[in-house]
DNA sequence: CCAAAAGGCTCAAAGCAGCTACCTTTTCCT
DNA sequence: AGGAAAAGGTAGCTGCTTTGAGCCTTTTGG
């Protein structure tokens, strides 16, 4: 019996592609749930979002019902109306029963990787601006006084990291990613010393950005990331077998 | 008119998932391009092979007919027939009508994601054998008599990364980047002069994961692949408007 | 009071994927 | 020689998703 390498594992995975209804909840979920689409702010006609999208209006429809159902937006009739992102959006798409260990760790093998990725390009890329960006989301984190708050500001720090590697496809990735974290870390307890430490690695590696030092940049990044990966540590354990007490 | 930020723009770009059949064909395309799927080798009966990745025959089979018209797969019927790799598989998904500047811009960005990413991770976990066989593969290119000899180990090499990363997720995401660069690099001419550089930067990359060494992983794999963004220099000024000439 | 701008509804047609059963070719075993 | 077994090849039907088109209802501004 021949031994398959890992690669050739990877090959022959369950294919299974999202479907476009699938995709539309998820674009727009993570787009509300990471602030990108302000509380209360409308979105555009569903005749005309869907031509953006390059999909069919009931498409788009079945998907809007969904988000109204999760919280996630309002729907008014009427001119003068239209789709609304809610007051308050819930943080993380609900019915999340404990994703598998192996799941956890591609979702954060896949992180570490467009976390550096992204470092990577905005030390070589990045503008004031941006820099600008970021830091204040590293303020609003500082100030934030409840764990919602602190998470919304971490979200877009993220995410403002992408945008500021000027790579549409890495915040596209970057979105991806921060909204697969939700799931992970809904259901874990964050002490204020976990966030305050936290935050100054946010504030190391805006510092390295803004001096365009790859390198630093690379290193507050891992170290920023290990440090959800240890507060996730005991859920992982959960999944390997025989494994000792510790 | 409010101007939308670049994160919420993405939010709203077309959404349109691959169907099944596409997947299919992109996943065995890659793995038989990428040489995981060795020449002549024979493929799992399609009852089986279905089963394995989760669809069914109906569909396997459409994507098995589009390799065998474009040359990568071959069937034999009767007892002891199967599916087999093509002895001299095309080394590119043909018909590759310069894809656009914009494109290429995200292939490389995600490309830079990945690569470092998979250095990173692999300077953590690599073993003694992830080194062995990476080391093989630059043998190889040392060894290499034409460029598709060259080519192919190269593939090969930079998913080795992804498998000393220890991460199933990585070393998927390393074959779709790798099957997308050769989209690009088709139509580009590459001397020897490069080929060598680009090998002792392997080298110098594979040499820096023995040692665990992150920093200099990160640093060898970004100049790597900064050399041939260089090369694609050119065909992605084309995308740019009221560019100067230089 | 009407027109315009929004969301809400319905239905039919097309495409895609899955299921099941059967056919044909080739080889191995008795 | 003949039949069973193991493969690919074919066909048809079912069900789900997506699309497109048209029409209805609610609300507001003129």
């Amino acid at each position: 019996m021949e031994r398959r390498s890992v690669a050739v594992a990877t090959v022959f995975e369950p294919v299974s592609p999202p479907t476009t209804f699938e995709e539309t909840v998820e674009r727009l979920g993570n787009g509300i749930r990471l602030g990108l689409l302000a509380p209360g702010s409308r979105l555009p006609p569903e005749r005309e979002l869907a031509g953006e999208l390059g999909i069919s209006r009931s498409t788009l429809r079945q998907a809007i019902i969904t988000l109204v159902q999760s919280g996630h937006l309002v729907s008014i009739r009427g001119r003068m109306g239209g789709t609304f992102v809610s007051e308050e959006p819930p943080l993380a798409s609900k019915k999340t029963p404990r994703p598998s260990a192996r799941r956890m760790r591609a979702v954060l093998d896949y992180r570490v990787a467009v976390e550096v990725g992204a470092a990577v390009l905005a030390a070589e890329r990045a503008e004031d601006d941006d820099v600008d960006r970021m830091q204040s989301c590293v303020d609003r984190m500082t100030e934030a006084q409840n764990f919602d708050a602190y998470r919304r500001a971490d979200m877009r720090f993220h995410v403002t990291v992408a945008e500021a590697a000027h790579s549409p496809r890495l915040v596209t990735a970057m979105t991806e990613v921060q909204g697969d974290m939700g799931e992970l870390i809904a259901a874990v307890p964050h002490p204020e010393e976990v966030l305050t430490r936290s935050n100054a690695q946010h504030a190391r590696l805006v510092r390295a950005l803004e001096r365009g030092d790859a390198t630093r940049a690379v290193k507050a990044a891992r170290e920023h990331l290990a440090g959800t990966e240890h507060i996730l540590a005991g859920l992982l354990a959960a999944g390997r077998r025989g494994r000792r007490a510790g």
